[in-house]
DNA sequence: AGCACGCCGACT
DNA sequence: GTCGGCGTGCTC
């Protein structure tokens, strides 16, 4: 029997394996496995069993062990991640790597063994004389003792020689358990019959021994970590009792944590018409039993929870399971709460937020079908949900869901792909649609459902916009307008809550000479470092990289640095110069660093602990704010002037998100947004609260563009370590692309089924293309951001009627012609990008 | 990605 | 003479 491995190695392929007859029954297709690979030994998923193998058996090596006892990935899982690997050109290892909760997680360690023991004394030579006795009274040691004890260039070396072939060591690679292994706990039995009575009892009363033995009479067996807190060391103590044959040490694994108790149990919500309506058309759907897709828009406030609870119910009913994804922001307890509320432990969270062993615990129900109700952030999409009949998108424009390191996958597009693929219904909620699923309902992909009216039937807030340009600003300090401060003020009076909001953490945009003009930049980074007041440093965006703000400019050593531009920490300074007595909160991913901080802070302002609520966009997502009449975007141009042609849909829906925080309980709400440019048109249709006008002319600009979703995009980086490399690089592989494209537009290609194809009209239907090129290569050319962590980086951009087309220029000349990239060059593909920069 | 192998310059 | 730089190629 010979097992097809697939390993989280960058690359795409899978190796074969021999299966040994002793773990024949063991090894099924799904498992997780431990093979050797090279000299050492690596962790891998068995995603196939065959009788015979193409590699010549000569080569062929036995895999060492499985993981698990019962395969991690059922076949849908498998053949799913097999897709993904293939749609975003990435390696099915590094996909699999992804879907489990703290990766495959195999730990290794490696042993140092004499050849012959004990070592001939010529061996030593060269170790300093604590370090030769270390090693030379024992047969073999561990990489973690050596490395304590053998820190310096000469042990290292002599450790590098004598591992050599003719060396007097060996290494041994040994699978040291997975993280996913239970955790265990030494426990204490009682053992033998005589428990002894008629010891003589001393003054001060029991012995450690017999208080131990008292423990164990009443109980049977106890855990070692209980005696802790009756004596003082209880390991000596027991270990004297287990050699007098009176006690038994045993591992047992430790009990789960106690799960935290089900929310009071609540009903569900009678639905007003037009959330019937929706529920109705996803009610037959499920009925229907196959894939179909929706759009469900809604405004904020409209009850698309309550609709998803209620679909979920009827998912149920019918004997599937359902997922629900989430931005990775945005998983508060609240919306859990909903959920397990209503379907108590049926649920089953996954998310980054929570420890490790939550997340085992929490995949291990859904696994073995305890739970069958799945909300997580993006990577949930790989949940293993049995008969899987719905899945949900909260928020699906949010750019979260694009991963943005490998394996370089989007949730929501993935989810229509596993919705399509098991048969489910998929259904993506939004109160501002992405324009990626505004086309698929144009081309009929996707249903839309309608969410007009907010729940309370309160109308949403005016939005008044605030021209820079002209208005008058408040004395003293220039980012306000009178108008913000006035209003501002008469929120406060009200004793109602008010939130400024600007995307920039930080004090400033940038530190600046007045003398020269010279800009500090990041040393890794070709971007400015933005000026952090409350920690005292110049911070990078991007990378770690910290320094002080200089005295004195750099380049001309003038003592004339001054911070420039707007940033989080200084509204908040400013504001509490104008309100002194106000209490104010800055959220900003500084002040959200700690886990479960966003709750507190939430928790907070819900109970009116703040007066105003300053921070970036973690304020626009998925929150509840009863008490806020007021949301002031200070500054909206900062997220409108960035070169990515996906800028206006952002600032549109950051904003419209914004503005739908606004007046939510009895208070009727009112926006402000302070801008140099009042009349762009992602802001204008802000002010109308009209998501089908800017749609509709975000649509125009895009299809004259043929950018998505009029086209599939895949983006090539090339980064090197010297600019000039990156840049020859990059111009060979852009040639090489462009070759492959020419050369491929007349030939053969198959169509593709089962791809949902969430942009391009293209994606699997076939024929219908124009003679000629149907990939475009654009660039190489330089990226905006030309230098990231200390790479310079390059991009070519492919863009094509379907993805299937780019695929195959891109396989053409990375895989079939094996374009090479030295050691310390970069050649990274991202599908679909949303990062431009 | 690692890690070996292999081929050229500056040091004990 | 060797240590070590990194280009090249392979891993079932």
């Amino acid at each position: 029997m010979i097992a097809e491995v697939a390993l989280n190695l960058p690359l795409r392929r899978t190796f074969d394996y021999r299966v040994p007859e002793e773990h024949a029954g063991a090894i099924r297709p799904g498992c997780r496995v431990i093979v050797p690979f090279g000299n050492r030994l690596k962790a891998g998923v068995a995603v196939a069993l065959k009788e015979s193998s193409e590699v010549p058996s000569g080569k062929l090596k036995a895999l060492q062990r499985p993981i698990d006892l019962a395969p991690a990935f059922p076949p849908e899982l498998i053949a799913f991640t097999q897709w993904i690997a293939d749609y975003y050109f990435c390696a099915w290892g590094e996909v699999l790597e992804a879907a489990l909760p703290g990766g495959l997680g195999a730990r290794f360690r490696t042993r140092y063994r004499w050849r012959e023991f004990p070592p001939p004394p010529g061996a030593l030579k060269g170790l300093e004389k604590e370090t030769a006795a270390l090693v030379s009274e024992q047969p073999s040691w561990s990489d973690a003792q050596w490395l304590r004890r053998a820190g310096a260039p000469e042990a290292r070396r002599w450790l590098a020689r004598q591992l050599k072939p003719g060396g007097a060591l060996e290494a041994v690679h040994e699978y040291a358990g997975a993280k996913s292994d239970p955790v265990m706990e030494r426990w204490v039995l009682a053992a033998g019959k005589s428990i002894p009575g008629k010891k003589r009892r001393r003054a001060g009363g029991e012995t450690q021994k017999e208080t131990v033995l008292r423990v164990l009479g009443e109980e049977g067996a106890v855990p070692m970590a209980r005696l802790k807190a009756l004596i003082k060391d209880p390991g000596r103590v027991v270990r004297q009792l287990a050699a007098d044959g009176l006690a038994v040490i045993e591992e047992r694994p430790a009990a789960p944590g106690e799960p935290s108790p089900a929310p009071a149990e609540e009903p569900f919500l009678e639905l007003n018409a037009e959330q019937q309506a929706a529920y109705s058309t996803l009610q037959g759907a499920l009925a229907g039993g196959g894939y179909k897709g929706f759009l469900l828009e809604g405004v904020t406030g409209s009850g698309k929870t309550e609709v998803y609870l209620h679909a979920v119910r009827e998912t149920l009913a019918l004997g599937r399971g359902a997922l629900l994804l989430v931005p990775e922001i945005a998983l508060t307890e609240a919306i859990v709460n909903r959920f397990r509320a209503r379907f108590g432990n049926r649920v089953a969270v996954l998310h980054s937020a929570l420890a490790e062993r939550e997340r085992f615990e929490a995949w291990n129900r859904v696994r073995d079908g305890r739970a069958n109700i799945v909300i997580g952030a993006r990577s949930a999409v790989f949940a293993p949900v049995e008969r899987l009949g719905l899945v949900i998108v909260d928020e699906e424009h949010d750019t979260s869901y694009k991963q943005d390191e490998n394996p370089r996958y989007n949730g929501r597009d993935a989810a229509l792909t596993r919705a399509f693929r098991a048969g489910a219904v998929a259904l993506l909620g939004s109160a501002t649609p992405s324009l990626e699923s505004e086309r698929n309902v144009e081309l009929g992909k996707l249903t839309r459902l309608r969410l007009t009216r907010r729940v309370s039937d309160r109308p949403l807030p005016p939005v008044e916009m605030l021209d820079l340009r002209v208005l008058p600003r408040q004395p003293g300090c220039a980012m306000f307008t009178k108008r913000l401060i006035e209003t501002l003020r008469e929120t406060l009076l009200r004793k109602e809550q008010a939130i400024l909001f600007l995307n920039r953490r930080g004090y400033g945009a940038l530190a600046r000479c007045t003398s020269c003009e010279e800009t500090l930049l990041c040393a890794h980074c070709s971007i400015s470092l933005t000026y952090h007041r409350a920690e005292g440093f110049l911070l990078c965006h991007r990378c770690e990289y910290r320094r002080p703000l200089p005295e004195r400019c750099p380049a001309c050593d003038a003592p004339a640095m001054e911070v420039v531009g707007l940033g989080t920490e200084r509204i908040e300074q400013e504001a509490a110069k104008i309100f002194p007595s106000a209490r104010i909160l800055r959220m900003d991913s500084d002040t959200l660093r700690r886990r479960g901080e966003l709750e507190r802070m939430m928790k907070a302002i819900r109970e009116r602990r703040y007066d105003i609520i300053i921070g970036t966009q973690v304020l626009s997502k998925g929150h509840d704010f009863p008490h806020i009449t007021l949301v002031a975007a200070v500054l909206a141009d900062i997220s409108l002037n960035l070169p990515d042609y996906r800028a206006p849909e952002r600032t549109f829906q950051i904003l419209t998100q914004m503005a739908g925080r606004a007046g939510r309980g009895d208070q009727p709400g009112r926006v402000l947004i302070q801008t140099y440019n009042p009349d762009h048109y992602s802001l204008v249709h802000v002010t109308g609260h009209d998501n089908r006008a800017f749609t509709k002319a975000e649509m125009a600009i895009r299809a004259e563009h043929g950018s998505p979703p009029f086209s599939c995009q895949a983006l090539v980086w090339v980064s090197a370590l010297e600019p000039a490399r990156a840049q020859a690089l990059a111009g060979q592989l852009a040639g090489r692309l462009r070759v492959a494209a020419e050369s491929g537009a007349f030939g053969n290609r198959g169509a593709e089924s089962g791809a949902i194809g969430n942009r391009g009209a293209g994606e699997g239907a076939g024929g219908n293309r124009a003679a000629g090129k149907t990939v475009r290569v654009l660039g190489a050319a330089e990226a905006p951001i030309r230098k990231l962590h200390g790479r310079y980086r390059w991009m070519i951009l492919l863009s094509a009627p379907s993805a299937a087309e780019i695929r195959r220029v891109l396989r053409a000349v990375l895989d079939r012609d094996g374009f090479k990239a030295g050691p310390r060059d970069r050649i990274v593909v991202d599908m679909d990008p949303y990062n431009l920069l």
